[in-house]
This record gives structure tokens, sequence and C-alpha cells, in this order.
DNA sequence: GCCACCGGTGGC
DNA sequence: GCCACCGGTGGC
């Protein structure tokens, strides 16, 4: 099977494309999906953040292919829906809401990072998304899933009655965002989190990658990782080693999101002014 | 003072 | 161009 190319970004709407073809990322506003317990990128706070009105524009579809898999009926993809911005107070007491300001830059600001609010797995089969319901078995089902691909029959588990069938978990309408996952991150060693820290749109990168220690402590690492372990040998002991462990980020499903950096040539008037106008002061 | 967030940069 | 790494710092 050949590697999708730059794993293309294409909306449902301009794509055409059929139920199995583009594998549509959308959300699912009546899905009553506890947030994922242990989470702790999803603060309480964060989970009452009201979920924005529905729009009509266009998702962001992954179509990106399991490059590693013999062919793609038997390959799925894992993502995450990401809570889009919170509400946010800007100069002179408006509020705004993210979701329609996606790809605006806003004026640079220190900020809570974005929240995941679910795990999907696509199914192998039906290319279905099936919404999973805690993060430790997310990470679970990412970590075999070139192994044992997802498909429906996997989440009888908590959902007994779902067959390929029925229709995808999560619905399109484009209030979330999506993140695709890597499929080669390895089940954290217990009593290791690893944490996921969205960005905000505009940043120069889409998420940073934590692990917090048994004491809490967190490593944003392979290094400090392997220092941690040194200074940790009962870890080592235990069998906890540099292998279980990846730092590699998801890939936002829309484009755009990370801000290009400026190409820096010799002659630097082109950095003397941003790209687009940040917000304006109150 | 701490730490989560963000950008810079060197290596590939 | 991408990514791993890490320093700086705003905000608490």
């Amino acid at each position: 099977m050949e590697p999708n190319p730059g794993n293309s970004l294409l909306s449902a709407e301009d794509s055409g494309m059929g139920p199995n073809q583009g594998n549509s990322l959308l959300s699912a506003k009546d899905s009553r999906m506890e947030p994922n317990q242990g989470n702790s990128l999803l603060s309480e706070e964060d989970s009452i953040c009201p979920p924005p009105e529905p729009e009509k524009k266009q998702l962001i579809v992954p179509d990106k292919d399991d490059e590693q898999c013999d062919g793609d009926r038997h390959s799925s993809e894992c993502a995450y829906r990401i809570v889009p911005y919170k509400f946010e107070e800007v100069d002179g007491g408006e509020v705004e809401q993210g979701t329609h300001h996606f790809s605006v830059p806003f004026k640079r600001r220190r900020q809570r990072s974005l929240s995941i609010a679910a795990y999907a797995v696509q199914c192998a089969t039906c290319k279905k998304w099936r919404l999973i319901p805690t993060k430790q078995k997310y990470e679970e089902f990412r970590a075999q899933i070139k192994k044992d691909p997802f498909t429906c029959e996997l989440a009888h588990q908590w959902k007994p009655d779902v067959t390929c069938n029925d229709p995808s978990d999560v619905s399109q309408d484009g209030s979330w965002l999506w993140a695709m996952d890597q499929h080669n991150i390895p089940q954290p060693s217990p009593g290791f989190d690893r944490l996921i820290a969205i960005r905000c749109a505009g940043c120069t990168r889409f998420a940073d990658v934590y692990y917090a220690t048994p004491s809490g402590r967190k490593l944003r690492s392979s290094k400090e990782i392997e220092n941690y372990l040194k200074e940790n040998p009962d870890y080592a002991a235990q069998g906890v080693n540099l292998s279980q462990f990846s730092f590699k980020i998801p890939a936002p499903a829309q484009q755009d999101y990370v801000r290009k950096r400026p190409k820096t040539n010799g002659n630097d008037d082109s950095h003397k002014e941003p790209s687009k106008p940040l917000m304006e002061e109150g």
C-alpha cells in the first residue's frame, strides 16, 4: 500500500467522499461520554466549558493510511477530540468563543492548554469511528492497533450491541477540533501517565507530551526520562525502560492550526511585522 | 518561587 | 521541513 503523502487533509464538503473514503472525524454532541477519568488534562473546569454552537463549517478530514499495514481493510486510526478554545476574556471584557476564530490569529497570551474531550478509534472493517470510554482503554488500543486492528466488535466491552451497521459514534458538525494520533506509542508503564497538552491555534507547534512519574514529576523529553530512570533504579528493576516512552505528538486534523515559522533570509524585512495582524489592543 | 506554556534552535 | 530538546517567562 502506498502511504498517503502528507496525510492529506480534506473537508467532507470538498472531497465529496463516501463513508469509507474519507473517514470523517466529526463531533458527537449527543454522545454521553464520561469525561475521561484520570486524564489530568481534563479538569473539572474544562469539562463544564459549554460546547460551541454547531456550525456547518466543513470538518477537516484526516485521510491517512497506515503505512505499515498490508492493506487498508485492516488499518485504522486513533484520534482525539479536543475541546476548542475555551471561553476567553479578551480586552474590554468581551467574551469570544474560539471555534469560528479557529484560524484567526489572536492576541498572544498565555492560556491553559486545550483539553482532550474524547478518544476515538476507527474500525478497520467499516471505517466508522467508535468513541473509547477511557484514556487507558484508548492507550491500550493505540499500542496494539497495528498488530490487532480495532473493530466494532471490540467496542462490545462497553457498548454490547454495536456493529458495523451502526452509524459512527461521532457526527458531523465541525464543532470540535480533532487530532490524529501516532500508532506506535506504547502503553505507559504502570504508574506513569502520558499527558498531551494541546497548544492554542497559531502556536509554533501543535502539542507537548509529558510523562507524569508516580511521584508527580513531569518529564518532557527522552533525556529527562533517561535521567529519571538512572536516578530511580527501582523502576528499571521493575522493567521500566526508555522504549516504553514516546514523545510523538498527535497531528492536528485542521490545516493551518500550527503557525508556520517565517522563513529567515538574509533580508530580514519580512519579520518586522506579523504575517497577519494580531488582535488589536482594546 | 514554581511551573505550565511557548518559542528558539540545532540536528537530521 | 520536521522534530527533539530545552530555555525563558507570564501568571498564579
